[in-house]
DNA sequence: CTGACCGGTGTTATCGCTAACATCATCGGT
DNA sequence: ACCGATGATGTTAGCGATAACACCGGTCAG
């Protein structure tokens, strides 16, 4: 008799040993009010014995909505980036949302543009996409208007839902610390010049220095590698007028430090250095690094409010949030000699 | 009369604009032989002109299986975890299945029970768990029998189906790679011993010495921090004998380094160091690192071969796929002075 | 005392798809 | 010229849930 063995239980199964109906059922599933406790209780228990899950297709399928969350991210390593993914990946699982990664080569229109179409036959709730660089940005052009769509990292000029680190911000506290040590001015390593992040942290190290009047220096433009902090590290170690350093990511102060150390510039007693992102080996750099640190769960957070509030109001305001890094003071900074 | 504009079009929506049965279109889309040419073209043409994307919801419903892939991860940025994943959203995207992940605080049991029933409740097709430790591959005690299964980096002795990269044949390599140098024995710093890849490195380095009757030094077990690998260099900076180490990770290495470069030890003229990953840094430590490659897509793709043969065939064999990494070799290592 | 209302429950239709079967030409073989 | 096979298509019945409405007994205002 016991057949049924084939096929998960559904609904009616759990009905039927609850002695209910199936509406019934889905009344205690969804919380409705108008159930008597003591038939919720009956029908707890029969879902508790039959291990009953419910079908999200068939939910899916008669609400027209997914549980779905489709996030569209660069295939990279990058501290920034994968901290970002996995706290939002972490944020949405709490709200009860599954999450759809779509990884993407590059990020060029076409990539992003066939990810965001790949989601959308998932038939997803929102997206998210990680659009940290100009050529990221472009894509969302073709996102047809109608899907709820939160950028994260982007374009601060364009028209789209954003959530971002506030970097300018970030980036004004670090430089005003080595201002405030007693520096006269903070050289600048950045990241490339298309990605936004890089660009509003030159746009807060140049806003701090002006507001004190301080001389601004020529930008030292990398990418965000060791390597590149290490070449720009061996040009600045050669300048003796060179104090204080702000790195626009903590790989690139660590690719400068060693250059510095070669040289045989202590820091902080020759050079001060500040990084930003506060990566896990931060703390552990020679020395200890003075850095930035984005809340990269508070920018999870923000971002999928901000998805969820499009999917339920079908905003179509242009919203930004923006998240306060924080400095996180350790032994990289002090007075000039 | 166009009030349809408020729903997505369906299948009969297409039926109705080629003149044919939603039956017929169902068959275009599934490449059923039975269709006539030129009806499978009027159909395409409905289709791309009605920018129709099927359901998933009704398909997965009727059919009771979903194009989804439930991956547990820890909610890390560790190098090789993090490529793994990346790695395998892009293979199976690339197979045309969506991967849902649930990211986990803790590796511990609890947590991975809940993520997995969390991809149960979505009907996943499969799920992959990375479980690096042993926190991690006791919790798969509870998976039921019957979900699909694929554990990666995790427990060789366990029943599950598994794939690695080889440990093993790794650190056997690199350690051969000193002795064939000249050194007359290495040194290793592993990493946490309840990693399994720790576990194997150790493993295979250990083999490597015994194959050629060389004498085996105690183990310096750190974590896989460079902060471990900088005390655990300070330690071996201070013994003259030691003159080849084998690191478990190149963070180590990159520990070790700075620790030996701070005691005036040169790499590679004094001592020989070899890491693990070829994280993107490597090639530009100093001196740039040997190190061992483990092809992360080739897991990737193993490890979705076998979850969707399990899909398909229902095995209940316990298969063993490991991958083999390459020696990267770049300066690093020299004969001994 | 009665009708309107309400809380608790059941019944029925429906979402968009695929599986299974039904139908109807067409066609080669005898 | 008839017949069973075969190809192309249509029809019908669910999959498992929610929505909308129907129903029924009790409470309460008038």
């Amino acid at each position: 008799m016991d057949q049924k063995i084939s096929r998960d239980p559904a609904m009616t199964d759990v009905a039927r040993l609850a002695g209910v109906s199936h509406q019934t059922v889905s009344r205690v599933l969804n919380n409705h009010p108008n159930v008597r406790e003591q038939t919720r209780l009956r029908v707890q228990a029969a879902i508790k014995e039959l291990d009953y899950r419910p079908n999200r297709a068939a939910r899916a399928l008669v609400t027209g909505k997914t549980q779905l969350i489709g996030v569209v991210a660069q295939n990279s390593t990058l501290y920034g980036p994968a901290s970002l993914l996995s706290a939002f990946e972490e944020a949405a699982g709490q709200a009860g949302f599954a999450v759809s990664v779509g990884r993407v080569k590059v990020l060029d229109r076409e990539s992003i543009s066939a990810a965001v179409e790949r989601h959308r036959d998932q038939r997803v709730a929102g997206i998210v996409v990680i659009a940290p660089n100009s050529g990221a940005a472009d894509a969302l052009a073709d996102v047809p208007a109608g899907v709820p769509l939160v950028t994260v990292d982007g374009d601060p000029d364009r028209a789209t839902p954003l959530v971002t680190v506030d970097q300018a911000a970030g980036a004004f506290e670090a430089t005003t610390h080595l201002l405030q040590a007693g520096h006269s001015t903070v050289w600048h390593v950045s990241g490339p010049a298309d990605w936004f992040d890089a660009a509003g942290r030159v746009q807060g190290w140049r806003r701090a220095l002006e507001s004190v009047d301080a001389e601004v220096p020529p930008v030292v433009t990398a990418d965000w590698s060791a390597a590149s902090g290490y070449r720009a590290g061996q040009m600045l170690a050669r300048m003796p007028e060179v104090t204080a350093v702000f790195c626009s990511n903590d790989h690139l102060a660590l690719g400068l430090l060693r250059a510095l150390s070669e040289r045989g510039r202590r820091v902080p007693h020759d050079v001060s250095v500040v990084g930003f992102d506060d990566v896990p080996e931060a703390a552990y750099f020679i020395p200890p690094l003075t850095t930035v640190r984005p809340d990269f769960a508070a920018v999870a957070r923000e971002t999928l409010g901000l998805l969820l509030e499009q999917v339920s109001d079908g905003e179509t305001a242009r919203p930004r949030r923006t998240v306060a890094p924080f400095l996180v003071t350790r032994d990289s900074v002090s007075p000039p000699a």
